[in-house]
RNA sequence: GACCCCAUCGUCUAGCCCGGUCUAGGACAUCGCCCUUUCACGGCGACGACGCCGGUUCAAAUCCGGCUGGGGUCGCCA
């Protein structure tokens, strides 16, 4: 059975590398019916919080994965103490200034990865690697090579800058005893520029993605993408089809650069799948406190979101978008004001009036009244479109007029179309 | 600098393992057209890549070598 596991280590948030290799380990256990581990990396006592293991947990579930076991290095001290011990007794590791040292012999590495075949490495750096630092806690190398072992993982499936670790931990296995287990070596998450994705490249958690409006279908459906591929040209696929046809031997050796454009497309494209439930439901999460006001029911809601969905990239857009919808003190501005640079009072009275007279308010009913109203007074739809939908929607641009007409409802319209003549009015004085 | 990894459109990729079906396919982005009351969605189209040099071969994006370029690692961090 395979066994792989996803060690982050709780010293910051998940972030979009770290993401990305659960994912690959989670998609290998799941499509192999293997056991998928979650270790967590806690030696650096000093670095290691409460608040980022709890995010990082948090973050994995948020995303779709769960795991089939939990392990903390820091109650597996004294584990790594006795092995340590162990080694020093059989003249392998010996202590110096205060840490123990692990000893060993220049000697041809060979790596046999699953994704990029053999790699060779023919001297390493050093002939001792500390094993227990002065300060006496384990180090990295040390203890991830013990908890593999004796968590039976027999997949190592960690980012390309481990490739380096590997023969010293190759090293520490067969100094200890253990079975080597096979390994494959993830191509790196690049930034956007293809340099490392680090601070300089703005968000790089995902509890931030998550925070500024991306679904978590969006996001590992992107990260999927980077360094593997469905194939067949899919490109929108959801977690659990993944898993039925993710093998580790297409995944790609090149280092994959991120690109907000795409994740911004694929968000989108995942928006305007949702179901007017799901999406009424989650898009609350993202409203300001004391957004929506008293009088706005659940039917009005869904109704304005309806008009938002198709063109909403991002969940946190809608706040902003929908706000015509539910306040009535917007402004026109710089930019709005040219389309009402003419004076279409007579017109739009006329407007008033044919509105006004519609009984059954829906949006039907209202392009007629448009259209009849335009040709007589012999002018094209645009006319009166476009000063209309600024009289509404403060906008030039959104959805479509005579849904939005129907949807603010006859007395809204009203009452924002009368204050447009009176605009005018007040420019002509 | 040493060691290691990588190399198809601007970006993500398909194809490469098993050479001919590739005048290299798709997606994002960009541009244009259509739909249309605007934006968006959708549809159609354009732009756009096998890094370079050698070798093997009747034939190379596909195999081999070198070069160049990019990336990673060189912590008592993980």
């Amino acid at each position: 059975m395979i066994r792989v596991r996803f060690a982050p280590s709780p010293t910051g948030y998940l972030h979009i590398g770290g993401a990305r290799t659960c994912l690959f380990n989670w998609l290998y256990a799941r499509n192999t019916g293997g056991k998928f581990i979650l270790r967590i990396e806690d030696t650096d006592l000093e670095r290691s919080k409460k608040e980022y293991l709890d995010e990082i947990l948090e973050s994995i579930k948020w995303l779709g994965m769960e795991w089939d076991e939990i392990y903390y290095q820091s109650q597996r001290f004294d584990l790594y103490h006795k092995y340590a011990e162990k080694l020093i007794e059989e003249g392998k590791a010996y202590r110096k200034e205060g840490a123990v040292f692990f000893k060993y012999d220049f000697e041809t590495i060979e790596i046999d990865d699953l994704i990029r075949g053999k790699i060779v490495f023919k001297e390493l750096p050093k002939q001792e690697e500390v094993i227990i630092k002065s300060d006496n806690s384990p180090a990295y190398n040390f203890c991830c090579v013990i908890d593999d072992a004796l968590m039976r993982v027999n997949r190592v499936l960690r980012g390309e800058d481990h490739i380096s670790n590997t023969p010293k931990q190759i090293l520490m296995y067969k100094g200890l005893g253990f079975e080597v287990p096979q390994f494959a070596h993830l191509p790196l998450i690049l930034s956007p520029q293809g340099g490392r994705l680090s601070k300089r490249f703005g968000a790089t958690s995902i509890r931030e993605h998550r925070q500024m409006g991306y679904l978590s279908e969006a996001i590992i459906n992107y990260l999927m993408l980077l360094g593997w591929s469905p194939g067949e040209d899919k490109e929108i696929i959801s977690l659990n089809e993944a898993k039925n046809i993710f093998n580790i031997k297409d995944v790609n050796k090149t280092g994959a650069a991120f690109s907000m454009d795409k994740l911004n497309w694929i968000n989108g494209s995942y928006i305007r799948s949702m179901n007017m439930e799901d999406l009424s439901k989650i898009s609350k999460d993202y409203l300001p406190d004391n957004y929506l006001p008293s009088w706005v029911s659940q039917d009005y809601y869904n109704k304005v979101i309806s008009i938002f969905q198709e063109r909403t990239v991002r969940l946190t857009d809608l706040a902003e978008s929908m706000k015509f919808c539910f306040y009535d003190d917007f402004k026109y501005n710089e930019e709005t004001q040219k389309i009402l640079d003419n004076d279409l009072s007579d017109k739009i009275n006329c407007l008033i009036e044919e509105l006004n007279n519609v009984n059954n308010f829906i949006k039907e009913e209202i392009e007629e009244k448009f259209r009849k109203t335009a040709e007589t007074l012999e002018v094209k739809m645009r006319v009166l479109v476009h000063p209309t939908r600024v009289a509404l929607t403060g906008n030039k641009n959104g959805p479509g007029l005579f849904e939005t007409i129907e949807i603010l409802g006859k007395e809204k319209v009203l009452s924002r179309l009368r204050k447009l003549v009176e605009y005018w009015g007040g420019i002509n004085e």
